[in-house]
DNA sequence: ATGGTCGTGGGACGA
């Protein structure tokens, strides 16, 4: 089963690349961030025409997550627990149900810069309840996977000058030791863990010709819990697709797990 | 230190 995460960027502006992507790399499930869009303007039947199951979280504008899955969707939740309050849509969970179940769970965690600031303190607060979910996770015992748009840089050599990245709220010790936090409770990073080439990013700004340099970092992850490491099969970055006409400024990562 | 480029929505904000 092969399982995707893409920050794409604005659905409006990205249907045309998404869709091209889907059908030359079929992911069974495809967890989307950023679609920034409420749900009612998501382009459902678009994608439900190519076989998938469809579920959005989304909001006006901003963030917003969605998940497709050619499999049925079970149970599906809005939100990260913690905090009655939080109006942003960054996180959407559901059983997957092949043969074997899958819980997915897809996440747009905050950029919090700047740094300090009221939006760091969000996205360290944000981090807090995503280790408490992420501890249920593994307390199940469970094949499950949180994947997206961490907006964490967890080590220099995932980026290609992480000199400029110092006092960023994706580098900053502070964010990649709540990282280390949920990571160590007992998930396998997948990419990592695939010990892959280095240099391979996930996300090259728009600005200062980032792309033309190279000069990405490595944020977009998939955190799987033992139960689904143990199916790991392979992991993929698409990084072809930051080359192509209308980009998103991040590029699909994929897991292949043999379920 | 600044500005550089996108997307959304139709101005300013977020990244």
């Amino acid at each position: 089963m092969k399982i995707a995460s893409f920050n794409i960027n604005g659905i409006k502006a990205r249907i045309e690349r998404l869709s091209e992507w889907l059908d030359e790399t079929a992911p069974d499930v495809a967890l989307l961030q950023e679609i920034k869009s409420v749900d009612e303007n998501f382009p459902r039947a678009f994608f439900e025409d190519k076989g998938y199951n469809v579920e959005t979280h989304g909001q006006k504008s901003f963030n917003g997550v969605a998940i497709l899955s050619k499999l049925p969707l079970e149970d599906v939740v809005r939100g990260l627990p913690g905090d009655a309050d939080d109006e942003q849509a960054r996180w959407i969970e559901a059983t997957v149900v092949g043969d074997t179940a899958i819980r997915v769970c897809g996440l747009y965690l905050p950029n919090g810069n700047p740094a300090p600031g009221p939006k760091y303190e969000y996205k360290l607060a944000w981090m807090e309840r995503l280790q408490a979910r992420a501890a249920d996770l593994l307390a199940a015992e469970e094949p499950a996977l949180m994947a997206g748009d961490y907006n964490v840089i967890p080590q220099a050599e995932d980026a290609h000058n992480p000199d400029k990245w110092r006092n960023d709220a994706l580098f900053l010790p502070e964010t990649r030791a709540a990282w280390r936090r949920i990571v160590n409770l007992g998930f396998t990073e997948a990419f990592r863990a695939r010990d892959p080439a280095p240099l391979n990013y996930t996300f090259w700004d728009f600005q200062a010709g980032a792309w033309n340099r190279n000069d990405g970092i490595r944020i977009d992850h998939f955190l799987l819990t033992p139960q689904a490491a143990d199916l790991l099969q392979d992991v993929q970055i698409d990084r072809h697709m930051r080359g192509r006409e209308k980009p998103s400024d991040h590029v699909p990562i994929w897991i292949d797990l043999a379920a």
